[in-house]
DNA sequence: GCCAAAAGTTAGACAAGGCTAACAATCTGC
DNA sequence: GCAGATTGTTAGCCTTGTCTAACTTTTGGC
């Protein structure tokens, strides 16, 4: 359900190569950008079902600002990864696993989005910063985030 | 100078497959990502240099937190990319382009760091969740940060 | 109900960023 | 000054994420 769990390849990672506060550091960044993307998908899939009733590839393609074939592969990695299910010609279905972890990323996507704004930025720049901040972002940070936002 | 100039290859992006903001966003991001590795090898090789007069091989790797090979062929493409020079068994050097990126990313991640730690996060999490964050955040929500950090 | 357009898939290329295994060069301690 | 340890390189493999080109399936208008 957390990120983690989607670090199922080259598995090793923790204190194998430990001993360095910064490598763990750096080590985690990539762990995270490892799972970016699955969480930049699914978030997009869940909002094009609520939106538009169904997650079509074109439409995720648009969305995403790259090609179909593209969107084939990516979304062909999630299935095996048990975040989405789908059928060949049509369009794709999250599965349980995929609705936590999207609605997990809209969460957190709300609150940087809130807390940039709240700090006073334009909300088309905060748009755009949210997206790539919100990866990066851990549970404590977050709730920093929430509170400066919801401060009176 | 900026991030953007680092993405050579690929080198579309922007308004060809525009007309989506979200699409704009993502492939802001996908720059973003493009350039991060880059930005954190230079910004540690600066450092290595400044605490330990050189920076080799073995200290980049144990401080990413990833093998020698790994180490080569990164530096292989930064030297391709301008931003480095180096000979055969011998440590690293930054070039003019790569001290400025240097500079640009430590003064970035400063600014972040400050602003996670008058947030009221600890230094350990700060640490961390800026080495993710410092690659994503702009021009004027860096400002922004840099106000914060800097408010009596 | 057919046929063109739209959507989706498959195949194949390529670069980045990881790894291990095996080899080469450099450094160091005696 | 040489042998062993450390460091660095090379070769080769894998996955991810991107693309284009070519093909197939579905859909919608008449």
């Amino acid at each position: 359900m957390t990120n983690v769990d989607l670090q199922k390849t080259n598995a090793v990672e923790p204190e194998a190569r430990a001993g360095d506060a910064r490598a763990e550091a750096f080590q985690g960044v990539r762990v995270a950008r490892r799972n970016e993307l699955a969480e930049d998908y699914v978030e997009l899939i869940a909002e094009l079902i609520h939106n538009q009733g169904e997650a079509r590839p074109v439409d995720i393609a648009t969305k995403m600002g790259v090609t179909a074939p593209t969107v084939a592969k990516t979304l062909d990695r999630l299935a095996r990864d048990g975040l989405i299910t789908r059928a060949k010609y049509r369009s794709v279905f999250l599965t349980e696993e995929g609705r936590a972890l999207a609605k997990e990323c809209r969460h957190r996507h709300e609150i940087v989005l809130r807390f940039l704004i709240r700090l006073g930025l334009d909300p088309e720049t905060a748009e755009h910063d949210a997206e790539g901040i919100e990866h990066h972002v851990s549970e404590r940070t977050l709730a920093l985030f929430a509170a400066f936002a919801n401060r009176s």
